[in-house]
DNA sequence: GCCAACGTTGGC
DNA sequence: GCCAACGTTGGC
C-alpha cells in the first residue's frame, strides 16, 4: 500500500504541534464521527503523513508535521464511564471507536494559515478550505500534502 | 461570543 | 422514513 496522506485537526487548547514535539508520540483518541473512524480504522497504516491542523485558532491552519505511527485499534477511552469521551452505546465485544498513534515529524516555523491555503492554487479541491467542512481526520491527496510542506518549510 | 453548517436524536 | 429540535464544530 502506498503512503497515504491525512489532515488531523485538533484545538490548541486540547492539544499542539509543540506538544506533540515535547511527548514525541499521542494517542488520538476522542474522535466521535463515524467517517472519521472509518478513515482511522480502515484506511491508515504506519507511516503515513499527516498535516496537524490547528481549528479554532487565530489564525487557523497547519502547523506541522506527523506520521501515523499505529494504524487504528480500539478507543479505550469510550468504555471509561467517567471519561469525557465514554459512549455507553459501545460493547468492548464490537468497538464502535477507533483510534491511532501519531508521531511528530516536525514544526513549521510559521502556521500555513486557512487563508493560505484557499488562496494557494493547487488546494481549490482540498477538503479542508470547503464551506462547512467540519470532519476532523480528512483524507489528502500527495499533491496537497506536498503543496502544504513547501508551504511550511519555505525559507524567507 | 456569534452563528452557519452539519450531525444526531427522537416523536410520529 | 421524515423532519424538527437540539447539540457540536469551527471560522470569524
Amino acid at each position: 500500500m502506498a503512503r497515504r496522506y491525512w489532515l488531523m485537526k485538533c484545538e490548541p487548547s486540547a492539544y499542539t504541534i509543540d506538544d506533540l514535539a515535547r511527548d514525541g508520540q499521542t494517542s488520538w483518541e476522542g474522535v466521535r464521527n463515524h467517517q472519521a473512524r472509518n478513515f482511522m480504522r480502515d484506511d491508515m497504516q504506519v507511516g503515513d503523513g499527516v498535516l496537524f491542523y490547528a481549528s479554532n485558532a487565530t489564525p487557523s491552519g497547519v502547523t506541522g508535521l506527523a506520521t501515523i505511527a499505529r494504524a487504528g485499534y480500539p478507543d479505550h477511552t469510550a468504555w471509561t464511564r467517567t471519561h469525557r469521551y465514554f459512549d455507553e452505546k459501545t460493547q468492548q465485544k464490537a468497538p464502535t471507536w477507533y483510534m491511532v498513534d501519531i508521531a511528530f515529524a516536525e514544526r513549521f516555523p510559521e502556521i500555513v494559515s486557512l487563508e493560505t491555503l484557499k488562496q494557494t492554487p493547487g488546494l481549490e479541491t482540498m477538503m479542508v478550505v470547503q464551506k462547512g467542512s467540519r470532519l476532523s481526520v480528512q483524507p489528502a491527496t500527495k499533491a496537497e500534502y506536498d503543496i502544504v510542506v513547501r508551504l511550511g518549510t519555505r525559507r524567507r
